[in-house]
DNA sequence: AATGAATGAGTTTTCATTCAT
DNA sequence: GATGAATGAAAACTCATTCAT
């Protein structure tokens, strides 16, 4: 995960040193796997600490509560997984396609990356407004996709908001299902091609 | 919610009188409440006995734990979930058609108990094996009627679990963002349509 | 000290058992050694109960916050002066006379009860909410005596709250220097009969 | 507050430089203002340094501790007091006049510098030694000129050191009750001279 | 001298759970 | 069964002081 990002600087004391600097990316790091393994209640400053091998009173040097590296990490991790789709959209496709892809990578990111699904759903206890920002970002994202296939032809006119929104949790749910839980029965490429082939057809019997 | 259900009972202790069991449901109600607006870290036991009027020692008459309290209260929900379902699957009707009915209901169901989202969703940390069973069983669900209905003709032959938890997380989602969040922005029925047309005919335009 | 008494009570939470009782007590007259001999700060919650002989968690059964229980002591201690100037008064006799009986009664009492003086003086600090009640309760009661002496001609018709300050003032001071540091150097009667002697006269030399 | 005075001198590490010399009275300065507001306890370094303007580190180039910055501030001002008595008794003038003279000078100074008030009273719980130093000198500066009025003739011949601590407490507590937390109700000269008159005659009706 | 990051001991506070009545 | 007091482990957090640059 990279952390230390400009999502971070949002809510750390921003360090002036190069020493801070690194001081911090430990404690980003450290605190990803804490909060990943243990989850948010069950993970403790000093836990967080004792991984990123600094003292205790270090952590308060950058961050205001657990509460404030939960959030910052949150957020970063937010920003990683739109990353890891942009870098499946890069190239040019045809809209079905993309979106096939985006939920590949969707998928490989999640299994890689477990602690990510883990800490961007506790969010929704600990953090809400960031898990909120997360899902609504995403889905606005989504949306514009599908937009910009309609404005091609490739996709109908008269798709909206919702139509986002149930793409995106069907794509949530394979991944929890199959990437998170699954241990590898079904590959990303199959799941991706079912998700894909439901939102080219439906599910309807051809007549 | 109906609480202190069968459900429920597998985890409680069994009380022998009628006095026992009004207290019972009536630490099971004020639980309710207080998970769903406190969530389950910042509830606490003493607020829920001071909501059911009883005293705090009273609580360990009946539950052996704070997760024991809070599991039978996600079973109890989920099972509640599943009733509501099924209430409006009772009449006979095409597969689509049922899906259409079941979302909707679902989205009515959450609108109006938006606790019982937000209790559910929580057991993903704190009791992982009632989540995982809630949802193993709702996609289970789903994949019998998908097949019921190819089975009629009425659907792919070809659906399998990847389906049904597609749909199911589409339907969440939905649920999140038009029942939970949504202030009444879009009705049920609108978003029940919008999704029922995309597992109609999907999204692709028209040829 | 009487601790548990009323004063107490309107900050503590009451108990509602016997035993209950008993435990708060312990822990106001513990808390009133602790606070004497190390202070404020550096007294701690858990010296409290140790002391009191209770488990740490005890003391939060009946106080909020150290602030609280300080709270608390404060108001019995400034009670516990009243009644000892009180007893002291309970003969009639004239206005110079009581006056003198007052501060002979103080000195005898903070000689006595030194951490009362440690404790209501830092309430300046801790609490200044009930240090200015403590003061002005008392002034004000002298200034009643100083109007009754007025009344029966004793003492001059012209006598204000400035009056009964300075004569607080005094006493205070001379219990600070000859009954919290004096080791008995002088004794109360003869520090009184000087205070007294001030007030009757002055201290202009007769013409 | 005259700050970086011989007083603080005694306790602070002597600058070399003129800028060290900024640096240790902007310190100082700053520890008036921190001290005066939010009492020694609630005070921090990174407060007195924040409001300094210099960095974190550079308090210790100066002081030893929290404590010794205390002290250097409680004998700074309890000197300051001692300043303002001193001027306002420059002309000579009657033993019961110049009484009259140096409480009026320290009821303006009290209510002009409120927090030197605070600050010297703290001192009894965090630097004990200063505070009763400074009562001390007080005491016993009064009660020389006490002594010199007997010598006069002007005062009676049997004044003694706690005749000097009663003077010293009515003013204390007329400048607490009038000055501090006065709002100005009654003038500093009004206030004096029922003191003044107190001293004069007593307080007991004209035979 | 100045800077600001690092340190860690020390304390309050919470609250699930147990127990005596 | 019901009551409510007692228990104590566990953690977050503060901040004076030290140290490396």
């Amino acid at each position: 995960m990279d952390t230390g990002t400009p999502a971070a600087a949002d809510t750390a004391k921003q360090p002036r040193t190069e020493r801070g600097r690194r001081t911090l990316r430990k404690l980003l790091d450290a605190a990803a796997v804490e909060f990943g393994e243990r989850g948010f209640h069950e993970a403790s400053i000093s836990g967080i600490t004792a991984r990123a091998g600094t003292a205790l009173g270090s952590f308060y040097t950058y961050f205001e509560s657990k509460e404030a590296i939960f959030q910052a990490l949150v957020r970063d991790m937010s920003e990683a997984v739109k990353v890891a789709a942009r870098e499946a959209l890069a190239e040019p496709a045809p809209a079905l396609e993309r979106e096939r892809a985006a939920l590949t990578a969707f998928l490989r990111f999640a299994a890689e990356h477990k602690e990510v699904y883990r800490i961007i759903d506790e969010a929704e206890f600990v953090d809400p407004e960031s898990y909120r920002q997360h899902y609504e970002t995403t889905g606005a994202r989504i949306l514009d996709r599908l937009r910009e296939g309609a404005r091609k032809g490739e996709l109908r006119a008269d798709l909206e908001e919702a139509h986002a929104w149930a793409i995106m949790g069907m794509n949530v749910f394979l991944g929890l299902r199959y990437a998170v839980w699954g241990e590898g029965d079904l590959p990303a490429e199959h799941v991706a091609a079912i998700a894909g082939d439901l939102l080219a057809k439906g599910i309807a019997a051809d007549r």
